[in-house]
DNA sequence: CAATGAAGTAACCAGATGGTGCATTAGCGG
DNA sequence: CCGCTAATGCACCATCTGGTTACTTCATTG
């Protein structure tokens, strides 16, 4: 039938994709509150009316930005394969992972950051939330007894609080790195800082975690 | 006359802090965008031509809220007197301080959110802040630069990563407990889940910087 | 090919919101 | 007791903003 991927005129996903997309950007930048519907519509090429047409308002469209955002980052985590390494070799690219998709998608920590300003009014509900986030704690908790059972890692850690950890050190140096630069007079956003942060990191889990780091 | 402390009518300097706190509480609930000036004047009890009168816009007053909690952290914190403990408890009493000092003012926490989201620009400028943090961080690589001469810490530590870490793995925490109560599917906000957060807390700072934990 | 329903558009609206003009009044110095 | 300055209050405005009404255009299919 059809040409397979003919370039439709109308395209009700694409129209879908390109909203959400711009919404992404704009909740990233101004929050929940101070992102603007007619900005989405406009950076999206889309008309208002087709953002209410397909998400209904912009608190739910702020909650399928928030959804796709957790998606996305336990998706990209799922894909490290982490069981093929050696337990300290994979807790060391858990957390340059974690740092590193926090560099490249600096929106999911602005936008987790509204969430929370709303007390994850959005993220209540949420099925789709609730099947990725467990898979991922079953992987970190799975790497850590690996360790264990090997002999290379502290018996008796909390895969919680590691996991809690790991994202704490990136993400705070992260957000915070505007007020940051001021209080600590560094520019802590140039790459050498970036790259000496990472390091620190490293060497913040790896004592926490390993018998003999 | 009046009693020494009568109530006056008219007092600049009260209405002025009736102002800045209820910003405060305004400002932590609902952000920068979300927050309403309507809502700030009455619950300072004032009228809104006052808040204009004294502070100018919205922004200004955003500002001078922010500059206030962070002289009022900065402040407390020098109140530790670190120096008089052994290096070991000195870094340990940091870490519980920062922890509950979050704990008990939340506020200050979405502020500091709100902030960044805004790249820090109320701060860029200010010089309160400025010498405030100064003095922090001397403190802080004070009590490092201790540790190692009694021989109890590791040399070659960082003191603004390891102020940064510090303040990390308490905040991140604290701002994402409401979506990370999800994701984990545990209430963090419970007392044992804070106390056992503390512990957790303290454990790795002790890891990363004594020599012998 | 007509009809049908979904995709898309433009103009519009009511209420909210940051910000002001101006009159009023308390309190202090003289 | 007077007059001046600063504190206060009321009413008001221009604009913005989320959301909607009413309409057109396209693509598919019986």
């Amino acid at each position: 039938m059809a040409a397979k991927e003919a370039p439709k005129q109308r395209d009700a996903e694409a129209t879908k994709g390109r909203i959400l997309s711009a919404a992404k950007v704009e909740f990233a930048k101004n929050g929940l509150a101070g992102a603007r519907v007619d900005e989405i519509a406009d950076r999206a090429k889309a008309n208002k009316r087709m953002i209410y047409h397909y998400f209904g308002n912009k608190d739910d469209l702020f909650q399928a930005v928030l959804e796709e955002a957790y998606v996305d980052i336990r998706t990209a985590e799922q894909k490290l394969e982490l069981d093929h390494l050696p337990p300290r070799e994979a807790l060391e690219k858990l957390v340059r992972f974690t740092w590193q998709y926090y560099l490249k998608n600096p929106e999911f920590i602005t936008l987790v950051n509204s969430a929370n300003l709303h007390k994850a009014r959005h993220l209540k509900h949420s099925k789709v939330i609730e099947v990725v986030s467990r898979k991922f704690v079953t992987m970190v908790g799975g790497l850590l007894d690996r360790g264990v059972a090997e002999g290379v890692f502290r018996p008796g850690i909390d895969p919680v609080q590691l996991n809690i950890t790991i994202a704490a050190i990136g993400y705070y140096y992260l957000t915070n790195r505007f007020t940051g630069s001021i209080v600590f007079e560094r520019d802590l956003t140039a790459p050498e800082a970036l790259d000496e942060r990472l390091q620190f990191n490293i060497d913040t889990v790896l004592r926490l975690v390993c018998i003999t780091p």
